[in-house]
DNA sequence: GTGAAAGCGCTAACAC
DNA sequence: GTGTTAGCGCTTTCAC
């Protein structure tokens, strides 16, 4: 078993004093060629690395990024760390997950355990019930303390920050328009509670497209999911409250979900009900997850470029951290990042003539 | 914008000593009432949290996991993951993430950046080239340096270490038992790569429960899938090769999937071909994961219990860390997880009488 | 009851 | 060219 190298004990192995040690490993022309070779065998030898403890503490930067998310277990979030992981490690930057199960306690008590120096930065996803109390103020206590935050996907306007998001609104609104192209008239859409960013806004671009062709806007045709578990008895319900909107509206001829689980549940619903998909009834989801893949037929989706995300989640966090690291303070950007459709088999191939 | 509190800082401003301070915080009696009531309500008030990383240093051990994975964008690491931070978070622990994508150089690089004092101990699930190559010296040595690591999943039985694994061979053989029961006389079975253990295992149980009840056993109807991506083309690669075993063999009536993927896959291909699924054909998969769940008709699975696996993998590390604190050497275990069959609607609910 | 000092592993300014 | 010293933030032993 290997004891732990350490300059001391190279410097006491070799005769050395330990800044001669350090300075001959950085290969510093003030120590003889001599000296610095025989150091340099003798650290590869013993393969010493530096302590990154002590370097965090006398450099007073740990290397790490905190990534607090709500949910792990979800393709999209699991796209984004990948993506973050992926940036992080090319730039030396490790990665710690903090994960909040949708909670604001969770959310808070993560935070915290990472803030006492463990981390230079957060990347954040605010959990559910924090936007639904709209209390940021551990937020902005993580800013004051200059631990800079950015924040993706679920962000919000009141803390001043980096931003990356998808144009959830303009995603809903295309999506909508390419059901009006196919000559949809009747579309259902399954949405989440308002409190929730993205679903509200894809529910916004919902009407935009409606309006914006002259279709009224039909209530009833908006279903808001409130909280749903991955149970199997919950699953039913979701199963239930879609077969009910059917049966009041049986000539429904698109649905837009603004995830792949609404989308995915309400084409199997419809497929349960002998509709046809997609000739008497196309669907579009949302998220460039698994389920729309392997479902049959194939779902079209809005992708939602998790990877991507994460990518420019890490960079923008660490371009910030090295400029603070030089005194340097630059305004906060906000990133929106390109959705666009995946065209599969849920939706029809051409396009209806618009009269 | 508060500035980090630190010991000093408050023994400055208090006037006291540093050690005065650090003993007050820790309410040791040594130090008078008064005092230490000035220094917590004071501590309190700034918010004080003493820095993790200087404990660290001190302390030399840093309450954070590694955990070293070879995807994360995968139903079941994730599931291990939420199990270890769970355990982790009750800890007080943290969890590092490092991700190989399979890659042998990648999980050195991944290991090596975090076993410079940044992490107590691993967990790890190897990656397919590590497996391939069957050179582990990276985990030995991180092991002769008393960083003790905890195998999950994907362990080889040449490193002494912890291990968290499902009895993969019972496991398959139990799903064959259960297509056999039904009455399945010729069943398909999709795995990997023989390299792979658990494909293998699983192809072990494959040909005991074959052998237990004296069906011949046909190298004919073992498909051996090499790696895939999850690019459309790969999957369509897939489909094509399953197709054509049907093509050979169209009076197969059961299949055994290793993995998700494969199980849906093939439930998808063998509907196309016509084939009623459950009554003229069952398929099991293989992991609790989400499409099987969404597959329609809903597959039967061997649940793998990932969740728990990363919850025990946790908990055993954070075990063999406390006794090593203590000085203790425990011998090492190998937990074996429990899989049970979770029965959907892809195979048949009755059991044919044997005869 | 309080504080000085050493030490965890490292770097860097400064002596020699 | 090499070594001493101070300091990052903290704990703990030992003086006073």
């Amino acid at each position: 078993m290997k004891p732990k190298m350490t300059l001391k004990k190279i410097a006491s192995e070799l005769g050395l004093s330990i800044s001669t040690v350090s300075k001959a490993l950085k290969d510093n022309k003030d120590i003889s060629k001599e000296n610095r070779e025989k150091v340099q065998a003798f650290a590869k030898f013993y393969n010493y690395r530096p302590n990154s403890v002590a370097l965090s503490l006398k450099n007073k930067r740990t290397k790490t990024i905190g990534v607090i998310i709500p949910e792990i277990v979800h393709h999209y979030f699991a796209k984004v760390i990948s993506g973050i992981e992926e940036v992080a490690n090319s730039k030396e930057y490790n990665v710690i997950i903090g994960v909040t199960n949708e909670s604001y306690n969770k959310e808070i008590i993560n935070m915290e355990m990472l803030i006492d120096g463990s981390i230079d930065g957060f990347i954040i996803s605010l959990s559910k019930e924090t936007l639904q109390k709209a209390d940021y103020t551990h937020l902005q206590e993580t800013i004051n303390q200059s631990i800079p935050i950015v924040m993706f996907d679920r962000a919000v306007d009141e803390i001043p920050s980096d931003k990356i998001i998808i144009d959830d609104r303009e995603a809903g609104r295309m999506a909508i328009q390419k059901l009006i192209d196919e000559g949809r008239k009747k579309i259902l859409l399954l949405t989440t509670k308002d409190y929730l960013n993205i679903g509200r806004l894809r529910t916004e671009g919902y009407k935009d497209a409606l309006a914006a062709n002259r279709i009224p806007f039909d209530e009833d045709l908006v279903v808001r999911i409130g909280e749903l578990g991955d149970s199997d008895e919950d699953q039913r319900i979701l199963e239930e409250r879609i077969n009910k909107v059917f049966e009041l509206h049986p000539d429904i001829d698109g649905i837009f979900g603004v995830n792949e689980i609404y989308a995915v549940t309400a084409l199997n619903v419809a497929r349960l009900r002998g509709l046809d998909v997609p000739e008497a009834l196309s669907v579009i989801g949302f998220s460039d997850g698994i389920l729309s893949k392997y479902a049959r037929p194939h779902l079209t989706t809005v992708s939602q470029h998790g990877f991507q995300m994460g990518e420019i989640a890490a960079q923008t966090l660490i371009n910030r951290l090295e400029q603070m690291d030089n005194g340097l303070e630059t305004p906060y950007t906000t990133q929106v990042v390109k959705t666009d459709l995946i065209i599969r088999d849920s939706t029809l191939n051409q396009v209806v003539q618009k009269k």
